[in-house]
Order: C-alpha cells, then structure tokens, then sequence
RNA sequence: GUCCUGAUAGCUCAGCCGGAUAGAGCAUACGCCUUCUAAGCGUACGGUCGGGGGUUCGAAUCCCUUUCAGGACGCCA
C-alpha cells in the first residue's frame, strides 16, 4: 500500500512489465522513480527507469523502454497512452478519471488529508528553541522555533511518532549571572548604588523584572547580598523570564511536549550515574587535575572536560546525562536544531552518546544558520546587550505571525538568512505569504457563492478535463508524498513550495475557468468539488507550517 | 591553521541520492476588471549554476583543486 494511489499503480504495473520482458528477476517498487514532468506534453507523469537501467543491463536505454512498453499492462495502469521520448523517459498519459478521483479522497478525509502512516512505529524526539531564560529569544531562537515547530507538525501527519522538547538551561552559571544582574537592578531601583556583576545582562527586561518584582516585594531585600536574596533573585528570575518566553511561544503557534530542567538532572540524581558509566566504560581520564572524556575515540578533534579542576562540571556533563536520559525514554532518534554557533559542539555530542553505547546515527543533529534583519537593504542589527535592538515580539506584533512563520520556513535553514522587513510587513502582491492566503480566501469566497445559488458538490468528476483543471488535481494528489518527503529529509520548506505551486495553480485555474455558473450546474458542481478539495489540501498545508488560511481578505 | 555552512537570473532563494530546453517569487516592460475577490492572470526580459580539472552516454547535482563570504574552534553556557 503505497501512499499514492497512482503512482502506486504505474509503480506496479512497470515492475511487472520488468518481469514479464525478462529485463529483471524482480524489482524493488520503491524505488522506481516516478515523477509529474514540467512540461504537460511529456506526459502526466514520466519515469526514467530505462535509463537507470542502462547501467545494469548494460543495454541501449530507448531499446529497454520500447521492452517495458511492449510487456506494459496499460489497462491496469489506467494509462491511456505512453510514449517513449529523449534519450529513453517514459511517458505516461492516464485516464483522467482516475486523476480526478482524488477529490473524493479529499472531501472524504477533510483535515486529515495529507496525513499517512509512513512513518508508523517510530518514535523521535525534537528538541528545539531551549534558550537559556536568562533573557529575550533573538532570530536565531524564532527561526529554530518556526523550523521545529513545522518539523514536528509534517512529521507527526507523516506518521512519526514524535515528542516536542525544549530543554532548560536551568542550573548553570548563566543563571547566577541572572541573580546578581537582576538583584543589582533591584538594588538600584531601590535608590542604591549597585554595581552590575561584569558578565551581567545589560538587557531591558532584566529591568522591567527588577520593577516588577520591586512592585511586589518592597525594600525586602534591599541592599541584602546573602544566600536568601540570591535564591529569591535567582529562581524569580528564572521564572519570569521562562514565562514570558513561554508566552511568546505560544503566541508564535509554537508548542512542546516536555520542558526539561536542567535542575531536575541534578534533583533526581542522573549527573553521577551518567558519569559513572562514562568511567566505568573507560572513556574517561584524569589529567592536570581534571576528569576528561576520551571524545577523540569518536571522531572529536580534541578530548573535552567533563570536571573542572575547581571540582565543577562543565556544560557539557548534564549535557551528555540529558541525551543519555533521552535515549533511556525509548525513542529510536533524538534530533536537536540547533543554532549555527552550536555546531562545534555536535561531534563531542555524538561521542558521548556513542560513549555511552548507542550508534552516532540515533542523534541528528540540524544545524540553523543566523538571520540578518534587512530594512531598506541595510543590516538592522539586534544585539542583546543594548536595549533598543528588534525584540522577536515587536517583530511578530509589527508582521504577524503567519508572516513572520511563513518567511522562516521558507528557506531551509542551513543557508544564511536576509529577513526583509520591508517585504514581510507589505501588505502586496510583493508578499508571498498573502498570494497563499489570497488564493484560499477565494476558495472559501467561491464555495459561499454556489452555496447562495444552491449549486452542490458533485461527486462524479467526468468533465474535470481542462488543462488547468488536471495540473491542479495532480498537485493535490501530490500533497502526502511532499508531506512524507518534507519530513524524511527534515526539510520544511518543501511545504512552502508545495504551498506556493497550489495557490499559483489554483489562481491560473481560477482565471480561466468559471466556477459557479447556473447555466451549467452540471459542470459548476464538479468544478466546485474541485475547489472544495484544493482548500482544504491548501489550509493542510498552511497549517504543517503554522499559517493560518484565512476564509475572507 | 583546522572544521562546518554557503556561492545558481538585477535581488531573495528552490532544484543537488546524475537525466528532457536550469525553476519560483520580487524587480523591469507590455497586455487583461460590464463576468465567482486585480492581494489576481497572461506575455516578455533576464543565467559562463563562483573559477579550474576529473568521472559518465549524460554533471547545477558526484570526486579533486582553488577563490570568496558567514560561523565554530574555552577547565563559558
């Protein structure tokens, strides 16, 4: 059971035609490749298994193509012709009813098309975002948030089993630096001279806690710098700022499963007996008065600290009990997005895990290069240390998410990163995210039309036959192979694209031909289905990404 | 210096497990609203796929080399 019922069906047909000319014993059906060829005069869809035979066979591919057309059941293929053309394609013309069946498939489904079981059984975690809550998300985060976010959505309608975490640093020094920076802001709102600590957070927000909090405590602690006034600091702090980015998350469509602490790897013991094992497997040393992990047994350039000679550990120790804590949950693969100032640190990852005995291959690490703010072609730049930098919410207020989202996701996300402020926040033709809207936002305006004038949906498609009509049925049947394929290659801007191909077709469709017209119902009830099926393939998609699909612009 | 990403149309990017004349959006030019939303459609313009080698019937795609850009190389997290 394939995914695609017709290329399902050429799929099978092709390899029996193998079979039965001899060429081959048996074929893997899977990998026959079957695509829809750019230009419409090659066919509906094209293969070119003749020439990927050539190399086995060692024989003429156009002399191969002309044996499977020969042995071809065409019949049981629904193809109507088939042509071998350049140097050996096979061309297929198909019925065109069993093109259009797809809309029965839709209507049938509604917001479960799209969704298959390809990837049944198999459990992934996701771990994305896991900013440290010591202050505002920047870019990167959002683009990290936007990404996993989609990732997780296309893989869980491919069938994945899949957990959405984000991982709280919690426990280390940054959080200490969060303390004194936020009891020195205390302090000073509180009338005292009180320095920042020299790495502190110059941000505004550490401010506005430092009001807040004041709001609510008084002078409790005013001028006090004791173990009570530090804790009370610090997990204020902590809780604050993990809200506020909660908050934005969820404003930005982003949810997760699991909020990890760092804290609790410590509160529930799981730091020592990760280091344990690490020892008692051997892969750990001690040298210049600290304990060091043998990371260059697995393909780390250099060995990596796990204690400090001061007697503390590094950041890579709850690091490797995390992971470690991951893989003992049972999932057959952990994947972290991580920003591109994290990529040094994937191979010291990959062995501790191998360390610790799983394969390299159970971690998947994707690495989310930087975003570079652009207004007016010139580089806006944000830092995190002067105040009046673009936070991601005055972005996501300014933009809106389904803008912002959209644009995120529409490049992969290893490639560098120019957010056009200008283009994002146009409200034109020059933004893509409302061509998508704008093109289901007719649909809906359609269907409200039909429904006035009492025109049904068919459920016959014989006259869908026009050239528009046909490339936007094999789009939509398109839909879960670009869905099963966006989420194995962990690409999530295959559902832009695919996004972007649906709402150009369906306009083209929509300029050439008249839906609702009561002069002939008949066709009018067909063509209706047509765009009953092409909005809700499109809202689908829209919503594997986080965009929202507007009934009315 | 070592490693990771990139380099494709004027701009931003797809395509990359080798396949038909290299695609899209934006920009530019010209057409299309008495007819379902013109935030739309159509046509045109636009490319030595960074350079140079190699493998192949066939290379943007694979291999080698080189140039440029961004990032990472801590007993920070």
């Amino acid at each position: 059971m394939s995914i695609n019922q017709i290329e399902a069906t050429l799929k099978k047909v092709l390899k029996d035609a193998l079979v039965i000319s001899k060429l081959c014993e048996d074929y893997d059906t899977e990998s026959i490749v079957i695509e829809i060829p750019k230009d419409s005069s090659n066919g509906d869809y094209s293969s070119n298994i003749a020439m990927q035979l050539t190399k086995v066979l060692k024989r003429n591919p156009r002399e191969i193509a002309t044996a499977i057309v020969e042995n071809l059941n065409k019949e049981e293929g629904k193809i109507e012709k088939v042509e071998i053309a350049g140097p050996g394609f096979l061309n297929f013309f198909v019925n065109k009813s069993s093109i259009a069946s797809i809309i029965t498939e839709v209507l049938a489904q509604q917001d479960k098309y799209g969704h298959s079981n390809h990837g049944k059984g198999i459990k992934y975690d996701i771990e994305y975002v896991s900013a440290n809550p010591t202050g505002d998300l920047h870019l990167g985060h959002a683009r990290g948030a936007a990404g996993g976010d989609s990732l997780a959505r296309i893989m869980m309608a491919a069938g994945y089993d899949v957990t959405r975490e984000y991982y709280v640093n919690d426990a280390g020094n940054q959080i200490k630096n969060l303390a004194y920076s936020l009891m020195a802001r205390y302090n000073q709102e509180c009338g005292l001279d009180w320095e920042m600590p020299e790495d502190g957070y110059h941000g505004s927000d550490i401010k506005n806690i430092a009001v807040q909090i004041r709001e609510i405590i008084g002078d409790k602690y005013k001028g006090q710098n004791n173990e009570e006034a530090y804790k009370y600091f610090r997990e204020t702090g902590k809780e604050y700022e993990l809200e506020k980015i909660k908050v934005l998350l969820k404003d930005f469509g982003v949810e997760f499963d699991v909020w990890f602490s760092e804290t609790s790897l410590y509160e529930d013991n799981m730091i020592i007996p990760t280091l344990d094992k690490l020892k008692s497997l051997g892969h750990t040393y001690e040298a210049d008065g600290a304990l060091w992990l043998r990371s260059t047994d697995y393909n780390d350039d250099k060995d990596r600290v796990l204690i400090k000679t001061d007697g503390t550990y590094t950041y890579l120790v709850p690091d490797i009990a995390y992971h470690l804590n991951k893989l003992d949950r049972g999932y057959d693969y952990l994947v972290d997005i991580l920003g591109a100032d994290h990529h040094g640190y994937i191979n010291r990852l990959k062995a501790s895990i191998q360390a610790l005995g799983y394969e390299a291959n159970k971690l998947e690490v994707d690495i989310c290069q930087m975003v570079r703010l652009v207004r007016n072609g010139e580089e806006v730049k944000m830092s995190k240390r002067t105040g009046n930098a673009i936070t991601i919410r005055s972005l996501i207020d300014e933009t809106g998410v389904d803008a912002v989202r959209y644009f995120f996701v529409s490049k992969a996300a290893n490639t560098h990163f120019d957010f056009d402020l200008d283009l994002a926040e146009s409200k034109s033709n020059e933004n893509p995210v409302y061509y998508v809207q704008y093109a289901h936002a007719r649909m809906a305006s359609i269907l409200g039309l039909a429904k006035e004038a009492n025109i049904e949906l068919a459920s016959n498609y014989e006259l869908l036959t026009h050239e528009k009509e046909i490339e936007l049925l094999k789009y939509i049947n398109e839909f879960k192979n670009v869905v099963v394929d966006a989420a194995d290659a962990r690409l999530p801007h295959k559902i832009v694209n695919y996004v972007q191909k649906v709402a150009q077709l369906f306009h083209s469709f929509y300029n050439e031909c008249k839906v609702v017209d009561s002069t002939n119902i008949e066709l009018s009830s067909q063509r209706l289905a047509l765009v009953a099926a092409t909005k809700i393939t499109l809202k689908n998609a829209l919503n594997l990404i986080g965009v929202s699909a507007p009934e009315k612009m």
